[in-house]
RNA sequence: GCUCGGUUAACUCAGUGGUAGAGUGCAUCCUUCACACGGAUGAAGUCACUGGUUCAAGUCCAGUACCGAGCACCA
């Protein structure tokens, strides 16, 4: 038998467990297996990415679905992969390449790629061992990644699929363009960020009227080379005699016509607006309204794009705007400037603010709209918290065109090739789509065309998340789908509802016919102390690895699940983690103890062998055992992972450390079959808690199931099926537990007694004790190794002197002779405070119970609850009160 | 602007109609032969505010305030 340290060390130990965790196949999913399936998909990490707090948080919950799962009895299959991540990664590689003096322009496309896939595979996957770790049971061998051939292929059909109905064509677009990926971005890839910026009132002269001047308020001085109209509103008074005339643009000079647009607040500014209908998305749409020029001043990469202003032309577009309102003020066209707060969009990736461009992109009608709606409106779908829902239907209803063309290299091209001689022409078509495929100069299909020589590729690539839509099944094989899918559970962030939640329920109804899971738990999003989402560029988050090398993987597991509740976030506490630790080392200790008291049956103990006499603790602790398997069962099935944590917490510290094992440490003194009752209870109780705790802290449960022997050998607890019998199947506890739960209450009314007097807790006291029944006598013995007492004396008749500090408790009226430390008037005053604490309490119920509504109108087990509880006050009281007058 | 959350002990959070809870922190005691990553005891909440429904409201309804998120936007 192991000698168990002082303190748990979880870093070997966890690293132990998972290789052989690993060599034991445990992970492995057998599409083969006569078992029911259960099946998780990974949301797949970044190849770039590293381990932060809300994957933890993420890849914690699904290890427990998992981990659950398999005690079961299921059959499970958690798929582990990463995701190309188009832009993070190509920058990546970009940069190094920057370090060089280069550009990927100069080593060419089929080079630079080359040079990704390296780095993806020297530096890529990191997040993959940290998973490993944190100690996920992912199935290994089917780790996929977006860009596998197989993965790619289904990706290419998928395009096909959708072009060919007709759902995916080009267009010229305004799209958001990020000026430093230079690259189109999805709405979804923009947030929305308020900006402290500046509101110019600059003044247009009115070609009409020249003298009189049009005061226009813009915070985008920079693009008014750009304008190319003056538009107010056609209600607004002080204006409508202009519509129809000219406004002079300052630079470079010309007349633009000023029109009339219901777009206009008057109440903005001036009630003018400059329209700039290359550079703005509403400028745009009023331009397209009024035939306006579209006039782009701006180069791809943000700088400005003007040769007849050569004093602006090449600039920064935020270095052209100070520029721009420098040259108005020496015109004299600049009246003022205000602070003016708004939000501009920022590339999510890039973090810079997007530029809305004109340019050339695919889109795509998104499939199956009406069916993703009411999947997850009829609940065949569950959203776990449901509210979710809501937000979902809100999209789904106003759903606009997916922008699914990236300008960069790394991704899955677009399997669209052009005939040489009519590339050009092809390429700059206002719009392209099936129809064009009849005229035989355009390849649509997952394979080149078979004289590739003659044709040329669309230079774009799909937005990652164009893959990242179908990997619930694209993942999968024949029979592993027959198996696996549709999956059982998605456990993702609610920020990417959208961005993938909504898409894969889409595609899985689109080329699967069904829907790709059957529950999404959206996880809370984990923010620090101030409430500010954690963050790399924040510097707020703590390395996850930090934590598990100083707390153990399971501590931070348990730790975390703890706090983590299925509302909107997390408030990140390290001590929390703290907290996960200290518990795996009392667990640790209680097994510690245990194996000081000798060996365990090899095997486990076995619910059989339950002894016929139990003591009342006995009973007490295996009766809240059985209830812990009853509402862990209720808390699984709604997903509430920090009542999961918090009653394995409580069943364990409270009731089995501080309540059981203090009550019977005198048995193993004793001996016999006494002894022998209380090691078969602590050894069912400790192997059922290990098997219940293991979802949550795997490493250490693993570990202590083998030390304590409850394992044959080669078996793993992870592979355990939970006991579906109660431990007390067919025992009534009710008596048993009334006692045990009187002695423990007792014991804290004593304890408390000695506190009250300045007794140190372990100060040996006597007590003295009128039993308030027969059976108090027999836990004597328990109640003096409770409370620290050297005796315990029964005497009904007892006459303590006056003044004798006493307690009103569950096992009788219980005196503390202390000789030489009577206080009488002490004594009274404690009486006196518990009396009004007890009247105080009768009060209430006596009005409730005088309240003839109540007793009408509420419903019979209460009124009777409150007619029981009033006799319970009466009867404290009137034993305090002659208590009391002991006193003399 | 619209929508959705939140507001309970010093902190982090449970608690959806019937005697206000946990962990941490704090105070006091205990280095008792599992554990100081520990044990014991205790103090500490007009459950944001205002109304309403109900015999009964932290819990249900309406409104207000503040905090947060999503969506749409005013240049």
């Amino acid at each position: 038998m192991a000698e168990l340290s002082k303190a748990y060390e979880p870093g070997e130990v966890e690293a132990a467990w998972y290789a052989r965790w690993l060599e034991g196949k445990c992970f492995h999913a057998e599409a083969g297996s006569g078992k029911p399936g259960y099946s998780i998909v990974i949301p797949p990490p970044n190849v770039t990415g590293i381990l932060h707090m809300g994957h933890v948080l993420n890849n914690t919950i699904q290890d427990i679905l998992c981990r659950r799962a398999r005690q079961e009895g299921k059959e499970v299959l958690w798929l582990p992969g990463t995701d190309h991540a188009g832009i993070a990664t190509q920058t990546k590689v970009e940069r190094k390449l920057r370090d060089e003096g280069k550009t990927k322009r100069d080593v060419g496309r089929e080079k630079f790629l080359e040079m990704v896939w390296d780095w993806k595979d020297h530096h890529g996957g990191i997040i993959i061992d940290q998973l490993k770790k944190l100690g996920c049971s992912c199935d290994w061998e089917r780790e996929r990644f977006t860009m596998d051939e197989e993965y790619s292929r289904e990706v290419q059909r998928t395009f096909v699929h959708f072009f060919k109905q007709g759902n995916i064509y080009r267009g010229k677009r305004m799209v958001n363009w990020c000026p430093v990926s230079l690259t189109a971005l999805s709405d979804e890839e923009v947030d929305m960020k308020p900006q402290q910026s500046k509101l110019y009132y600059m003044k247009y002269e009115l070609v009409e009227e020249p003298g009189t001047h049009l005061r226009i308020a813009t915070t985008r001085p920079e693009t008014l080379m750009g304008d190319t109209g003056v538009a107010v509103n056609p209600r607004d008074e002080r204006y409508g005699h202009l519509v129809g005339k000219h406004a002079r643009r300052p630079f470079p000079a010309a007349d633009i016509p000023i029109v009339a647009d219901e777009h206009i607040d008057p109440e903005f500014g001036t009630g003018v607006l400059k329209v700039t209908p290359a550079h703005d998305k509403a400028d745009f749409e009023i331009g397209q309204r009024h035939g306006l020029e579209i006039l782009d001043v701006l180069h791809p990469d943000g700088r400005v794009n003007c040769p007849e202003c050569p004093d602006l032309d090449g600039l920064d577009r935020f270095e052209a705007r100070y520029v721009a309102a420098k040259k108005l003020e020496d015109m004299g066209l600049l009246e003022k400037t205000e602070d003016h707060e708004n939000k501009v969009g920022f590339s999510e990736r890039a973090g810079v603010p997007i530029e809305p461009r004109i340019s050339m992109q695919w889109f795509l009608r998104y499939p199956q709209v009406g069916r993703a709606t009411r999947v997850v409106a009829d609940g065949e779908i569950e959203f776990r918290p449901p509210r979710w829902k809501k937000t979902y239907m809100n999209w789904m209803e106003n759903i606009q065109d997916w922008c699914i063309s990236r300008q960069l290299w790394w991704g899955h091209r677009i399997p669209v090739w052009y005939r040489k001689e009519k590339a050009v022409e092809l390429q700059e078509a206002e719009s392209l789509d099936a129809a064009d495929l009849e005229r035989g100069d355009l390849h649509v299909g997952t394979e080149p065309p078979g004289d590739p020589g003659n044709w040329v590729q669309d230079e774009d690539v799909l937005d990652t998340w164009f893959s990242s839509w179908l990997w619930p099944y694209a993942t999968m094989d024949e029979p592993t789908r027959a198996k696996f899918y549709p999956t059982s559970d998605l456990s993702t962030g609610p920020d990417i509802l959208f961005f993938w939640v909504a898409r894969m329920i889409m595609a899985g109804l689109e080329f699967m016919d069904e829907v790709p899971f059957k529950n999404v738990y959206f996880h809370s999003i984990v923010r620090d102390l101030k409430g500010d989402k954690m963050s790399k560029s924040l510097g707020n988050s703590p390395d996850p690895l930090d934590l598990i090398a100083n707390y153990g993987a399971d501590g931070l597991r348990l730790g975390l699940m703890r706090i983590a509740p299925t509302g909107m976030d997390v408030r990140f506490d390290e001590k929390q983690i703290e907290e996960g630790r200290n518990f795996a080392n009392k667990l640790w200790n209680a097994c510690r103890y245990r194996l000081m008291q000798g060996e365990a049956a090899m095997g486990g103990p076995a619910a059989a062998d339950r002894p016929a006499e139990l003591p009342v603790y006995a009973i007490d602790i295996l009766a809240k055992l059985d209830a812990l398997g009853e509402q862990l069962e209720t808390a699984y099935a709604a997903y509430k992972f920090n009542d999961i944590a918090a009653q394995l917490y409580e069943f364990f510290w409270s009731n089995f450390c501080d309540l059981y094992l203090e009550a019977v440490k005198n048995d193993f003194r004793e001996g016999g079959e006494r002894k022998a009752a209380t090691l078969w209870t602590m050894d069912v109780c400790l192997s059922r808690f290990l098997q219940a705790l293991h979802p949550f802290m795997p490493h250490v449960t693993e570990e202590l199931w083998r030390t304590l022997g409850f394992g044959r050998e080669g078996e793993f607890l992870m592979q355990a099926e939970l006991p579906r019998e109660p431990v007390l199947a067919g025992l009534d506890a009710a008596e048993a537990r009334e006692r045990a739960a009187a002695v423990y209450e007792s014991a804290s009314r004593i304890r408390n007694l000695k506190a009250e007097y300045n007794l140190a807790s372990n100060k040996k006291v006597r007590l003295v004790v009128k039993p308030a029944g027969g059976w108090v006598e027999a836990e004597a013995a328990t109640l003096a190794l409770l409370t620290g007492a050297a005796a315990v004396d029964f005497d009904a008749a007892y006459e303590p002197p006056k003044g004798t500090p006493a307690a009103l408790t569950a096992v009788g009226e219980v005196y503390l002779p202390l000789e030489g430390l009577i206080d009488v008037a002490a004594e009274r005053s404690r009486l006196g405070k518990e009396i009004a604490k007890v009247e105080k309490e009768m009060a209430k119920s006596e009005a409730k119970l005088g309240n003839a509504n109540f007793v009408e109108r509420a419903k019979p087990e209460v009124v009777e609850q409150e007619r029981g509880r009033l006799k319970d006050w009466q009867e404290k009281i009137a034993q305090l009160q002659e208590m009391l007058a002991g006193l003399g």
